[in-house]
DNA sequence: ATTATCTATAGATCTATAGATAATGC
DNA sequence: ATTATCTATAGATCTATAGATAATGC
């Protein structure tokens, strides 16, 4: 059994444990932790449900696993926020990347937003050792963007939240979205051009 | 037992239900659907388990009836947007009715929230008979202004959309808001100040 | 020898109902 | 007579484990 003082992980250890993370990506995003089942994620993943729990410990174990490992992936495009590039471009650039995730990684997207909504249970230490210094340490990038006089002089908390809330709210609430644009052809770039001219204007000094 | 053909409604029926509902908000918002249980709204409402099941048939007859129910007082803002009254001002007031929403009704926004992240089941037909409607008609409210040059061209559709999610935020991501903004002493109304700042930037023609 | 997988099932949790009893309104 | 409430429990669903067997790596 792969616990404890753990041996190199074999192919196969690492190929199963990958199918059942993804086949729990579907799941979990789609029902909520509640909502999610072994039985679900085992057939998901084409394994039995004994043996979804030969690779993890348990339900649990598969979420805060699977949280933990998308963290990275869900960080990078403020990582990659240029405190040395053109402040306009950057924030602009910045939410550009955030609504293409929400396209493209809608199921990542709705995982942390369940989570988030029942209070970050199986999350808030994560949430303080990975997203916080990094939030404080992008919110005094764009103070000193400000503080310069390159961007107008906007709340940089605030102005992050709504840039989060603006893009992510495409994959998260994308059953209204849908109900609301109807047969749009390519809502997402009206949503990009939208998000552009707003915060674009919003930024100007 | 209260079905079929209606009676008129005891004021003990009236005043269990409101309880049972009541609680029901409480439980299902902090939960999810799934993740609330009979056991806990009947705890919550002071009732017996089968005392619930006397006053609705089931625990997603509970569920459907509190949507439906808190639908209206979750489109009241949008519906107070007045065609006829200042187009900046109208949009501005708008967003700090639903900012004071968010703060006012957490619970409520993190329902809508939650059913609409697992893809509204149990609320589609409310979104397109409730809501399609009233959006529909208050988005020719805004191209009629943006036509009148009032405000500056915006697409109705995703400026509706960006207000929601900017404002829902600080109710639906409220644990991952406090961790970063910390113990701040007013954050609300630093939104406030922030939102109108940006609304108000990006609105002018 | 160790790793991987399966069948069968224990044990917990949950929704819902059966059936009896108490309270209320004519 | 009707409405409201309770205890007890059936029946379904779910997580997790026991115990046996098959596949793989030295």
């Amino acid at each position: 059994m792969p616990d404890g003082t753990q041996k190199k992980p074999s192919r196969i250890q690492k190929r199963n444990r990958r199918k059942i993370l993804d086949a729990a990506l579907d799941v979990f995003s789609q029902n909520g932790y509640r909502g999610a089942t072994l039985d679900q994620i085992a057939a998901e993943a084409g394994l039995s449900k004994p043996n979804i729990l030969y690779y993890f410990q348990g339900k649990e174990d598969i979420h805060v696993t699977l949280l933990s490992q998308l963290m990275e992936t869900w960080l990078d495009p403020l990582v990659e926020l240029d405190p040395d590039g053109d402040p306009q471009t950057e924030i602009l650039d910045y939410v550009q990347r955030k609504l293409d995730m929400a396209r493209d990684l809608p199921r990542e997207s709705r995982l942390f937003a369940g989570e988030i909504l029942q209070g970050a249970p199986r999350m808030a230490p994560n949430l303080e050792t990975a997203l916080k210094p990094l939030f404080d340490e992008k919110c005094a990038v764009i103070s000193s963007w400000i503080d310069a006089g390159k961007i107008a002089p906007l709340d940089p908390q605030h102005l992050i939240f709504s840039i989060w809330a603006a893009t992510q709210h495409y994959a998260d609430f994308a059953a209204q979205v849908s109900v609301l644009v109807g047969a749009d052809t390519d809502s997402h770039h009206r949503a990009s051009v939208h998000l552009s001219t707003m915060f674009g204007k919003m930024l100007r000094p």
